[in-house]
DNA sequence: CGGGCGATACCCT
DNA sequence: GGGTATCGCCCGA
């Protein structure tokens, strides 16, 4: 019998290690795409669509105007989770990069657990609409604020980024970010190429 | 499948 | 006190 280990069910592939993440968060978000997020339990999606944020020039930042009690997680160690509560009902979730930087997970292609996923989401929903979108996706995960700052690389905390060896896909799509209303010019947004879990609209021309 | 609209509580000024 | 890194529901195509 092997070791036990927490995790109670095999992850496709290797758990994405801290250097990845200890970059600039426009370096690092073009490259989460196609790479894995999974959970302990089972449920893991591929990432499809992810916005980079940079606090030293990004107005829409949460660390734009420096560290405070709700983003305190993003000025610590690159490669944890920093999860946020918005629009008075809703949870979203960060990979921290670099300090004061970071990438928003905005969609997943379900992979496994697509029944648990159902079960915190909805039974009569499409499958399409279980994780498009930035909130929908940590409901159908599981994510709460209960994981805030938790570690990503170690797979101690119940949930990693995993690298499966499909690559991130070769013509980049990008686009503006989406619900924002201060620097939605910087093209900080990138999607895989006609994924139909994508969330938003993607721009014409790159 | 895309657009318009109300709900909701926490954060920061 | 104002704004929010959103969603589900409804409508029409």
């Amino acid at each position: 019998m092997p070791k036990r280990s927490r995790r109670s069910v095999a992850w496709p592939g290797t758990v994405v290690s801290r250097p990845f993440f200890e970059r600039p968060s426009t370096d690092v978000a073009p490259q989460l795409l196609n790479k894995i997020l999974a959970g302990a339990d089972g449920r893991a999606g591929r990432i499809v669509e992810v916005e980079a944020y940079v606090g030293s020039m990004d107005p829409a930042a949460h660390t734009y105007r420096g560290q405070t009690p709700r983003n305190a997680v993003m000025f610590g160690p690159a490669g944890h989770m920093y999860v946020y509560f918005t629009y008075g009902m809703h949870w979203c979730s960060n990979c921290v990069c670099q300090v004061g930087e970071g990438v928003l997970i905005r969609a997943l292609e379900p992979l496994h657990g697509v029944d648990l996923m159902y079960e915190a989401r909805s039974w009569g929903m499409k499958e399409r609409d279980l994780c498009r979108g930035p909130a929908r996706l940590t409901q159908a995960m599981g994510i709460t604020g209960a994981q805030n700052g938790i570690d990503l690389v170690g797979a101690r905390d119940g949930f990693a980024i995993l690298d499966d060896g499909m690559p991130p896909p070769k013509a980049l799509v990008g686009g503006p970010r989406i619900g924002i209303r201060v620097g939605v010019d910087l093209p900080w947004r990138w999607s895989v190429p006609d994924n139909r879990y994508v969330s938003g609209p993607v721009a014409r021309g790159a």
